[in-house]
DNA sequence: GCCCTAGTAAACATGT
DNA sequence: CACATGTTTACTAGGG
């Protein structure tokens, strides 16, 4: 079928068979250089223990190795009994390498496996193998250990028979545009299959078997091969074969896989033994590479390689050949001391899995055969970005999302997926949303930011310290010399929010030039010209943040110049050269400043409303009741039981200042606890965020459930509460977030498996709590007392988001006296001035713009990877003088920049930098904040 | 050397 | 029972 199909496709005339002619392996075929190489030292690292055949096996063959054998040849060294024959027509192969170790060596060949083609036996001595068409002229083909055939139908690289270290087997690749059969089965291009013993396997007229070493042939060594002389069962351990550098060899063992990893070692490795014939070199490296990190053994094929070992052991105690196993192996080899019977049996086990195709180097386009230089984080929220539909996106959509984005992803291992998941997980800024069916719908947060902000704002604080430090020796001098009337400059560091890093105490130190100050100046003007578009703040919090600002690109810019290496007064050179990139990084600064003043304040970024109720908030105020029979969402039953809503929601408002808030907190404090009235959630009032999580007590808020989701509709059955709760369709609107977020926040109480007893109980009954704290009991280790961080997973979805407009709240503080120009002073009234008009819009526009477009230049210049070098995109690019790294210092306002909604989150600690496992830890305020962040609106609807 | 973030793998739980 | 999906853990590597 398929064959003759093929036969077109191919190629034309290009060809030229000739057959055999066998490149230059012939020289390798030297097989005296590198054969001798005693294998068994080294191969080691590669080879993994449980090594295709059965290492253990023969004895001999250890030895054997040195002969003649391929060792070097590694590759194939075919042999073939009866005798060179040809497959069909020429097999060429190696023919010479093969062919050198031809018969005799029988008895000694040391092989993975062979393949036993019908007129000769092909020793399977390396990694991997290449069979194609060989054409004369196409150096391509030199590669081939073996040569199938002259039909056009064969393609020049057909097949690729590899061992994988990741699932220990051998496997085929079909990289011929025919396909192959395999056991009869038509096999397309670009797939792989694992092949197992005597999988017959046909390549357009040429038919062979693959033939592993099993234990059965292994004792009874010639047994199978009736009619071939080979043994497979000689084969022991081939590791040698290429990996072992000759020489060498061994360097130990062990760590020789990763070592031998190594691009240059493994090269070297291989050419001294078989530069002839395989040239799979660097693939192969690569393969091997890839296959290594793809997977690593997992415990069972450990296990089974190790009991392998062991067995193999067993038999032939004297082979200590085995090849050390890898690392790796070794550990998990460990952990599973399983008796060598008891391996032996599993073997069988299926291996089933279909490994998903494995590409070759070759095979993949060059442009994706790197991995994209972004977070798994990054990733993820490009993809949902792009793709997301309201709701959002299921686990599968975001890995071909993924993938669409970034080919990258087709052509590796699936190593990364596990890394989304994680990913979605564990990453604050992925929420579920509930669907039917068995997963859930992923989608960003709003608040996602507040992870990054966080970060970021780690980040930026520790390199502002600096700054501010510099900048206000500046103003000193600035005022001192400046005429600058009254500077009281104290230097306080303040922030109303705590943590606002250390105060820097003014050194006096500097000294500032004239062009100093004139760069200064320059920047509070530039500052002030940029803000002019922005929402406007209270005075107060404006200067901050424009100090922050400035203090940001002040220390972005020397930054930049000490990584350059540049001397100097980096920003009055910069300024000079290139205002324009000045202005960039201030906008940059601006932005993120903003975010960090107004985070830190707990100013409710949202839109300006602040007193008036946004409908949201009142919608979120609702929700709190418990069972609304109308809300239609599926969600409903969450109701019953989590009061907790209510006890968290009235923390919620910051202690402190009394911003903003208002209008959430006071909304959300209305609706009375419904629910249950457990005991002690008495939401009293508002208790200060105070990190004292809700008591688990009655109504306490509890830790999830972790595993599964709350069984959507089907729910009901236990809930009497809701009544109809018809699963589907949730409307996104209000009901849908607040019921998933209680959703979540507390998996559902049904159906709960594990808990039989109590929670069954319990779950009858509309009161949840119990059955939640039941379930808890059974995973969580510790009965949490406090939902989780993540809980909190709104699904809400902000809609507004953006910088804010107008200009909000007020803030009681005195102002700092970081800005004390008078100058500035009146700059920046001018600018409240200005503000209050309605500009809001456009100049949100304009925001996303930039934020666009920093992020643009981020994702760039990420890619670049070089982020001294230079810059590319006439944006960010600078004076080759200064060869600032504006990536840096972008990358970390990236975030910001972009969406910039904000999170009104409030932090009235500090929060710790590390996040404690245990539950109780955990909720902090940040989190208690955060996830009932009122702001939240929803998206659409 | 410590702390943290990320990336990986994999064990487990659960739903399909 | 195999797989998909999520949640957690454990480790490792790198960067301040
Ligand atoms: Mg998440």
């Amino acid at each position: 079928m398929s064959i003759d199909n093929i036969a077109n496709t191919m190629t034309t005339a290009t060809e030229v068979n000739n057959a055999i002619a066998p490149p230059p392996p012939s020289s390798s075929t030297t097989t005296p250089a590198p054969a001798p190489v005693a294998p068994a030292p080294v191969a080691p690292a590669q080879v993994p223990s449980e090594a295709p055949l059965s290492t253990s096996i023969t004895p001999t063959p250890i030895t054997t190795n040195n002969k003649p054998v391929s060792k070097n040849t590694n590759i194939s060294s075919t042999i073939t009994d009866e005798s060179p024959l040809s497959l069909l027509h020429p097999m060429s192969t190696h023919g010479p390498s093969t062919m050198h170790s031809p018969n005799e060596p029988t008895d000694h060949i040391q092989a993975y496996a062979m393949l036993d083609f019908e007129n000769f036996i092909f020793y399977v001595q390396t990694m991997q193998i290449l069979l194609g068409r060989l054409v004369e002229g196409d150096k391509s083909t030199e590669a081939l250990d073996i040569h199938l055939g002259q039909q056009k139908a064969i393609s020049r690289r057909h097949a690729k028979i590899f061992y994988n270290f990741g699932n220990q087997r051998f496997e085929l690749s079909v990289i011929g545009r025919n396909g192959a059969f395999v056991d009869d089965l038509f096999v397309e291009y670009g797939l792989t299959l694992p092949l197992k013993d005597k999988t017959r396997i046909q390549i357009g007229e040429t038919h062979f078997k693959f033939i592993l070493p099993t234990e059965e042939t292994i004792p009874s060594n010639k047994d199978l091969k009736d009619k071939k002389q080979i043994n497979p069962s000689d084969a022991v351990n081939l590791k040698t074969s290429l990996y072992n550098k000759a020489p060498s060899g061994n360097s130990t063992a062990a760590n020789s896989r990763e070592s031998s990893q190594t691009p240059q070692e493994a090269k070297a490795s291989k050419l001294e033994p078989s530069k002839t014939m395989l040239k799979v070199d660097d693939d192969f490296i690569s393969e091997l590479r890839a296959n290594a990190e793809a997977s690593v053994v997992k415990r069972e094929e450990a296990a089974a390689a190790a009991a392998a070992a062991a067995a193999a052991a067993a038999a032939s105690s004297a082979t200590s050949s085995t090849t050390p196993p890898i690392n790796k192996d070794i550990k998990l080899t460990k952990q599973l001391p399983i008796s060598a019977a008891a391996a032996i049996e599993e073997p069988p086990k299926k291996q089933p899995r279909q490994t998903k195709k494995v590409y070759k180097p070759e095979e993949i386009p060059e442009e994706y055969r790197k991995k994209p230089n972004f977070a798994y984080s990054t990733l993820i929220t490009e993809c949902l970005k792009a793709k997301c539909t309201e709701r959002g996106m299921s686990l599968a959509e975001i890995y071909k999302g993924i993938q669409d984005l970034y080919p990258y992803f087709k052509y590796c291992s699936e190593g990364w997926q596990s890394s989304v998941r994680h990913n979605l997980s564990l990453n604050k800024s992925f929420k579920k949303v509930a669907k039917e069916g068995k997963g859930w719908l992923w989608a960003l947060d709003n608040e996602y930011f507040e992870e990054k902000e966080k970060l970021k704002l780690k980040q930026i604080e520790a390199a502002n310290l600096k700054a501010k430090q510099q900048l206000e020796a500046i103003k000193q001098q600035n005022q001192i010399q400046l005429q600058n009337q009254n500077n009281q400059n104290h230097i306080q560091t303040t922030a109303s929010t705590s943590t606002s890093t250390s105060t820097p105490p003014p050194d006096s130190n500097s000294k500032l030039s004239v062009d100093a100050k004139k760069a200064l100046s320059y920047l509070q003007q530039e500052l002030i010209r940029l803000t002019k578009d922005r929402k406007m703040y209270d005075k107060e919090t404006t200067t901050q943040i424009l100090t922050q600002a400035l203090a940001m690109t002040i220390a972005q810019v020397n930054q930049a110049a000490k990584n350059a290496g540049i001397k100097g007064s980096p920003l009055v050179t910069l300024i000079e050269k290139n205002p324009s990139h000045i202005t960039k990084i201030l906008t940059a600064a601006l932005n993120a400043a903003t975010l960090q003043i107004t985070k830190k304040k707990g100013i409710s970024l949202t839109p300006a409303p602040a007193p008036s109720q946004s409908p949201a908030p009142a919608q979120v105020a609702t929700i709190p009741q418990p069972q609304q029979p109308s809300q239609p969402s599926p969600n409903i039953y969450q109701f019953s039981k989590p009061q907790p809503l209510e006890p968290s929601h009235q923390i919620k408002p910051l202690a402190t200042p009394p911003i903003v808030s208002p209008s959430s907190s006071s909304i959300l404090a209305q609706p009375a606890p419904a629910p249950t009235p457990a005991p002690t959630p008495t939401p009293s009032t508002i208790q200060p965020i105070s990190q004292s999580p809700p008591t688990t007590g009655g109504g306490g808020v509890k830790k999830p459930q972790y595993y599964g989701k709350p069984p959507s509709m089907a729910i009901q059955s236990n809930q009497t509460q809701i009544p109809n709760v018809r699963p589907i369709p949730y409307s996104p609107t209000t009901a849908s977030s607040t019921v998933q977020r209680q959703f979540q926040q507390f998996s559902q109480p049904t159906p709960i498996p594990y808990t039989s007893n109590a929670s069954t109980a319990a779950s009858t009954t509309a009161s949840a709590s119990d059955d939640v704290s039941g379930v808890i009991s059974r995973f969580s280790k510790p009965p949490p007392k406090i939902s989780n961080g993540d809980q909190a997973v709104l699904q809400v979805t902000p809609q507004i988001p953006q910088p804010p407009l107008t200009i909000t709240t007020i803030t009681k503080k005195p102002l700092n006296d970081e800005f004390n120009d008078s100058e500035f002073n009146m700059m920046l009234e001018d600018l409240e001035k200005e503000h209050n008009s309605e500009l809001q819009k456009k100049k949100m526009q304009q925001l996303e713009q930039e934020q666009k477009e920093s992020n643009e230049i981020i994702a760039k210049s990420n890619s670049v990877e070089d982020n001294n070098k230079h810059i590319d995109e006439g944006v960010v690019v600078v004076n080759n003088d200064l060869n600032l790294n504006v990536d840096d210092f972008l990358a970390q306002h990236a975030n910001q920049l972009d969406t910039t909604t904000t999170t009104t989150t409030i932090n009235n600690n500090d929060e710790s930098k590390k996040r404690p496992r245990d539950e109780e830890v955990e909720l902090n305020n940040d989190e208690f904040n955060q996830d009932f962040e009122i702001s939240k609106i929803q998206k659409l609807e």
